[in-house]
DNA sequence: CTCTATTGTATCAATGTGATACAATATAAA
DNA sequence: TTTATATTGTATCACATTGATACAATAGAG
């Protein structure tokens, strides 16, 4: 897949601000920002309407019943299919403005999404996740009425983005990194083997920095999670390095 | 200050549901877990209902009009009169099932609180902070109609709470404990000077653990961040422990 | 003046890390 | 077959940090 990949995908427009309100949670959203890794960059997903040059985070809303990490969960199964995500709470976007974005008003209002405009535009409270997917198995869908682009971008690429949202990536990436520190999740954003360069190049990724190949496979061996499998050559015309993978009975005994 | 001390506040019942629907978010509170530091405990303010055994963390609703964050540092003025309180969102509890507490339904009832009881018990995702404030300067207050009692309790004598307050608490505490190692945030819960000695015995108490001390003066030494004042003494037959403070231009310098 | 409790500081070993060098390996080219 | 080249695996040195421990300095009490 490469950077500039993009789905698109037609949807009906049915629903009615009545009907959410009564099924919803009327002052609350859910953001989740989709990290994915792949081509050596980290990447984010991101949504946009036909109507707008500008791109959005993925969202949803919290029935009135279910619990906010569900509603999370669940937002996030009807885009990729899966239910075992790593997920992970890291802010609430609380700004009374935060929705009155002038981009998304024109946005709304062009799209003709008259019997819902006002609860798009409504204030919401926004819980932000953010998520560690393994992209190129993903096939990616949307139900919402009102998208039609879908795109993993590298973060270092951002385009102009709707409301806060890149405040909230800002935030999601350096909690990221914090939680790549004290936790073993890179594994999330991995296939079940690779090699020592496409794992220091993951981190290189993340903390946006060039690190030192000796020091980091010595750091990594040293966390003694990692376990060695055979090799595998790209058939240049140089060493082939070993094949790992995350050791699952030590990483359990580690952090998380 | 002792552990034990209380405070009892008689408020007058006056507000109703459609009063507060009409201005405040319906679907979302806060909480906060306010911190102190005194007779060498980590403790944690706690409220009481005159109609329950269980204590609770305070908290409030976000203005129609009014960013999260503003709401927050609001509901703290209103309770403590600073409004340069160190203030952390850490948390947001999301529960449905949440506000389904029998014993605080139970204790709202008791209290005759009909005109607002359906507004307390009502589904709320709760929007969580900490602080962190020097609690013997403090004259505390509560606005609400249905506080009668405020105490500082040691974290590790924590009452039964009513809602999710356990786990809400325990999460701040992690968190606390999280940011000491990576920000200067001890200034807030001491006095402008102190000892190394009481500094150790903050730390201990937040971490719950015994330290070393020689190692531990070195380290807090080598942060560079501290400037060594005269001496105090106790009175004891030893040796007088030196005066610091926290070098404001050089913690401007550090993290935060 | 000695004893005791506490604080300030030094030292040593173990550990982790940046910088650097060098050995091992897989292929291409001579 | 040999040599050159690119890359990976590993070792080494210097330096910083930290746990454990020892010892020196200080402020009273007796």
């Amino acid at each position: 897949m490469t950077t500039t990949e993009t789905f698109h995908i037609p949807i009906p427009v049915h629903v009615d601000e009545t009907m959410m309100k009564e099924h919803f949670l009327t002052d609350v959203s859910i953001n989740s920002v989709l990290f994915s890794y792949h081509d050596e960059k980290l990447h984010v997903l991101l949504l946009r309407l036909t109507t707008s040059d500008h791109f959005m985070l993925p969202g949803g809303f919290i029935k009135k019943e279910e619990d906010v990490d569900e509603a999370a969960i669940r937002n996030l199964e009807e885009m990729t299919g899966l239910d075992q995500i790593y997920l992970q709470q890291f802010y609430v976007a609380g700004n009374a403005g935060r929705t009155c974005d002038p981009n998304a008003l024109d946005a709304f209002k062009k799209f003709g999404l008259q019997k819902i405009e006002q609860w798009l535009t409504d204030r919401k409270v926004s819980v932000c996740y953010y998520a560690l997917v393994n992209s190129p198995e993903l096939q990616l869908k949307v139900n919402e009425a009102i998208i039609c682009e879908i795109k993993w971008t590298p973060v270092e690429e951002l385009p102009p983005l709707l409301f806060d949202h890149q405040m909230v990536i800002d935030k999601a990436i350096r909690r990221l990194q914090l939680d790549m520190d004290r936790k073993v999740i890179s594994t999330y954003l991995l296939n079940e083997t690779f090699t020592m360069p496409e794992l220091q190049k993951l981190y290189e990724a993340v903390y946006q920095e060039k690190l030192t190949r000796s020091n980091f496979q010595r750091r990594m061996l040293n966390l003694d999670i990692l376990e060695r499998l055979g090799k595998r050559h790209d058939g240049g015309s140089h060493r082939a390095p070993y094949l790992y993978r995350f050791n699952p009975s030590k990483i359990e005994m580690v952090l998380n």
